[in-house]
RNA sequence: GGAGUGGUAGUUCAGUUGGUUAGAAUGCCGGCCUGUCACGCCGGAGGUCGCGGGUUCGACUCCCGUCCACUCCGCCA
């Protein structure tokens, strides 16, 4: 009779010599002369249960029904004897001497091996999650999602703040995400939206005098998925009153300084570096850049302006233009062709053309000691400038990228964390960075009208309602995001108090007075009767799970998260309903076969 | 909306240039063994090769379409 058992239960060293009680799934089992073998992998590895030979009787039986089953035993804790521990294992140096056994459960043979060994596709795991759960590791993942939920409300309570549910059926909006819509059964043709995140009403918050609000919330978007995107997930809400921005930045970082030490002993330093958009962009090409990575982007646009190649010169000449040079430290032996051709391949899908390179093979030979598809376009005195500005020496590859601005960045900025993760180039653990002085606006050319970068609400950074109206392409904002390893953390802002403020701000996004009123008339209303200065931020509970996880994915850290059609394989949601249930919501569908 | 990778036994995978009866491991079922720790030994059952169409004497294999999963671009105020 063959048997192998695992179980999901704690016991440790610590209570050799004590009487303790398991219940557990025994998956397989094996007996060997009245011993019962059970893994508890959470704490010691191995435990095995000696048991009396009279139990052999309810395993038998047990057996008939199912070879699986659900036990309950007691027995005494004891180290295993000599000679039968396994030095080469890192389990089994203790036992449970069982003094009594139940058959709680029988259970049929499962879907997959619950185990480390196997690695099992996704979507089958998804379809049975439950048991997916009971692997030690996802196990462990959801209760450090609860003690970092914990640590969180015991923070925030202590440091005054109050947590305040706000409602999941509220309004559509126009700007932003797609909504999640309910339609209402008692107003037909009207829907509910399920929220994108509590923005208004903690500001309505503020103005009732709850001046300092949290709350751990669900928010819902309706976008495509992504490894780090799921169409429902958690987010840590706050909002405070009479605060500028470092009252914010002070109090988070010192939230997420204590989480992550209480959590995971890890010692942050405090204060966070703090970096401008602009820096973040010219030096990373991204706003939320990974500085694990020791890798720049160095400007050389005028190096570059006048020369003869017109792949670098015209960028550089361009108003929205933009060369950079990446220089890679002993990139020549780190990058074979095939991987520099792998590169280029990368880059294209960030909108690059191409990806020029130089490699210094011998710095002291000049020109004949490079390697390069491109430099038979440049002249000595530039290659010489640009080796110059980045400071390369023998052995380095120098990457370049030129374009517009804004596929330089995303195809330059991809390009550097790609190689700081393939070349494992990370100098640190963490690295927490707040990004501040976001752009107000972004223009759209193709509706010929600027957007919010952050949120309307957002206070600009200006001085006054003119030089707002005046200078708008520059106005910057008073946002700020928290960003660890390279991932959005959290984003937030000092809000706009004023109503004159807030409508001039409508007005530039395309949205006159009486449209505003129309759609955030209760927000607007309520700026006009009293409103403190106030601002707040919200950080994604699931990505900071990610992180302290080390998952690739938020999906990990989700007891139930759904796929990338959002759809959920366990439950089999979205579903069709009854026929009723849409009359009743006045619904009628179109014959979706019909209408091809 | 777009690009890429994958879909073959309950599970994880292999499957040659298109060629007879689609394999392995593990799990499952039956038997043996009984201080093992992914126990071991013997035997057995188990597959509409995601789905639909096409090419061919013949398709897991080639072509077209489609669905699902994952990664990414767009999108995510």
């Amino acid at each position: 009779m063959r048997m192998r058992t695992l179980y999901c239960g704690q016991v440790d060293k610590e209570q050799i010599g004590k009487v303790i009680s398991l219940c557990g799934w025994v998956h397989n089992r094996r007996d060997h002369g009245g011993v019962i073998f059970i893994d508890l992998r959470d704490r010691e590895g191995l435990v095995q249960i000696v048991f009396d030979p009279k139990y052999e009787q309810i395993f038998t039986q047990a057996e008939k029904l199912r070879k699986e089953f659900v036990i309950q035993v007691t027995g005494k804790v004891r180290p295993r004897p000599e000679g039968l521990q396994n030095p080469k294992l890192p389990s089994g140096f203790i036992e449970v001497e069982i003094t009594a056994l139940t058959l709680l459960n029988h259970a049929k043979p499962l879907p997959f091996p619950v185990d480390e060994y196997h690695h099992i596709s996704e979507e089958h795991r998804l379809t049975y999650r439950y048991l997916d759960l009971r692997k030690p590791e996802n196990n462990q993942r959801l209760r450090l999602r609860s003690a970092v939920c914990r640590e969180i409300r015991q923070f925030m309570e202590e440091t005054g703040f109050i947590e305040i549910e706000t409602p999941v059926l509220t309004r559509s909006t126009p700007e932003g995400a797609r909504d999640y819509l309910v339609p209402s059964r008692t107003h037909a043709g009207e829907f509910f939206a399920l929220p994108q995140s509590p923005q208004q009403f903690k500001q309505l918050l503020m103005m009732s005098g709850f001046d300092r609000y949290y709350q751990i919330c669900k928010c819902f978007r309706d976008e495509d998925l992504r490894a780090d995107r799921q169409p429902e997930f958690t987010q840590l809400d706050v909002e405070m009153s009479f605060v500028e921005e470092a009252d914010v930045m002070q109090l988070m970082e010192k939230m997420v300084t204590h989480l992550f030490k209480e959590i995971l002993q890890v010692e942050f330093t405090q204060p966070f570096p703090v970096m401008t958009y602009h820096e973040a962009m010219t030096k990373y090409g991204t706003d939320r850049p990974d500085l694990r990575i020791p890798l720049e982007l160095t400007e050389i646009s005028d190096i570059v302006k006048d020369c003869d190649f017109k792949v670098f010169s015209g960028p550089a000449n361009y108003k929205r233009g933009r060369v950079v040079a990446l220089k890679l430290e002993n990139g020549c032996e780190r990058l074979s062709r095939k991987e520099l051709d792998d590169y280029a391949e990368f880059v294209q899908k960030y909108g690059a053309k191409g990806l020029a390179y130089i490699k210094v093979n011998d710095l002291s030979q000049g020109m004949a000691g490079l390697q390069s598809p491109i430099i038979k376009f440049l002249s000595a005195e530039i290659v010489n400038n640009i080796l110059t500005r980045v400071q390369a020496k023998t052995g380095d590859i120098v990457f370049f990228g030129a374009g517009h601005e804004h596929e330089v960045n995303q195809s330059m900025g991809a390009l550097r964390n790609r190689l700081g993760m393939d070349l494992n180039l990370l100098t640190q653990k963490w690295c927490p960075l707040w990004v501040v002085e976001f752009p107000m606006f972004i223009y759209d050319d193709l509706d010929q009208r600027f957007l919010a970068v952050h949120h309307p609400f957002t206070q600009p950074l200006c001085e006054s309602i003119d030089e707002l109206k005046n200078d708008t392409h520059n106005i910057n904002s008073r946002a700020y995001d928290l960003v660890l390893n390279g991932i959005e953390l959290g984003g937030g802002s000092i809000r706009n108090h004023n109503i004159d403020l807030q409508l001039a701000v409508f007005e530039l996004l395309n949205t006159p007075k009486d449209k505003a009123y129309e759609e955030f008339g209760h927000l607007l209303e309520a700026l006009e009767m009293g409103c403190p200065p106030h601002g707040g931020i919200a950080f994604g509970l699931d990505r900071i799970l990610m992180l302290m996880t080390g998952a690739d994915s938020i999906r990990d850290v989700i007891a139930f998260p759904k796929t990338q059609t959002a759809t959920c394989p366990l439950m089999r949601a979205p579903s069709k309903v009854d026929a009723k249930q849409l009359t009743d919501l006045h619904i009628q569908l179109v014959n979706l076969e019909q209408e091809g």
